[in-house]
DNA sequence: TATATATGAAACCGAACGGTATCATGTCAA
DNA sequence: TTGACATGATACCGTTCGGTTTCATATATA
C-alpha cells in the first residue's frame, strides 16, 4: 500500500525536492530550468521531480517538447491536513488563533 | 547541515513512525509498550523512537530502567510552519474569488 | 532535411534505510 | 545477592535512495 501520502511524505524528506517546492512557488518552470537552480544534474533534478509528481505536489503540462512544472497546492494541502489529527495538542494560544481563523472562514 | 527541520520531515516519511506519533498522541508509552502495536522487533521500534527523537517529534523521559517517549507537539509545529512560505497558494478557490471581485471592480 | 534542443530512460555506484539477531548494561524485587 | 526485566548497542543484510553517465527519442528550426 503505498498511498497518495506516504508518497507526498516521502517527496518532502529530501531538501532538494522541498527547494524545488518552494521554486515553483513563484514561478512554473521547465526541468531544464528548474535544473539551472540546482548543482546537480538534469537527470538527477528529473528524478526529483518525477518523486515530486507521484507525490502529487506538483502537477506537470506538457507543450511541444518541453515540460512545465507547477507546483499543486492540493497536494500541500492534503498533507497539511495530516497534522489535523494532533489539533488537540497544540498550544492554548494557537488553538485560539486556529478558532479565530475558522470562525473566519465561515 | 542536518538541521532540525531535515531530521523532522525525514521523520515523518516512513508511515510506522506516522504511527507511532499519532499513538503517543493518546498515551505516553515505553517503548516495549509502543513495540506491542506493531509486528517487528523491539530493536526497531527503537530505532523509529530514535529517529523521531533526533527529528524533536518526541520528548523521552527516562525513569528507572523505563523509558517514557512523550509526543512534543511542538516540534510537530515547527514542521506546520514550513507550509507557511506556501500561503499565498492556499484555498486557490477564495484567490480565485477574490481576484475575479477585483476584476469586477475595475 | 539536417541539426540543435528538451526530455526520457536505463545501467551503475556508494550511502543510507528498515529490519533482524545477538549480546551487554542497568535496575527493580525477592 | 541473585535473577528477571527494560533498555542500549552493535554487527549484519537486502533494499531503496540520491546521484552520475550514457544513449535514445521527440520536436523546433534553419
Amino acid at each position: 500500500m503505498t498511498t497518495s501520502e506516504q508518497m507526498g511524505f516521502r517527496a518532502l524528506a529530501d531538501p532538494t525536492r522541498r527547494n524545488i517546492l518552494q521554486l515553483l512557488a513563484h514561478q512554473s518552470l521547465t526541468i531544464a530550468e528548474v535544473a539551472d537552480n540546482f548543482d546537480m544534474t538534469r537527470a538527477a533534478v528529473k528524478k526529483h521531480l518525477t518523486v515530486l509528481q507521484d507525490g502529487n505536489l506538483i502537477s506537470v503540462q506538457v507543450e511541444g517538447r518541453t515540460r512545465l512544472n507547477a507546483l499543486n497546492p492540493d497536494g500541500l494541502q492534503q498533507l497539511l491536513s495530516w497534522f489535523d489529527f494532533f489539533d488537540a495538542f497544540w498550544d492554548t494560544r494557537l488553538n485560539t488563533l486556529k478558532s479565530a481563523i475558522e470562525k473566519d472562514m465561515q
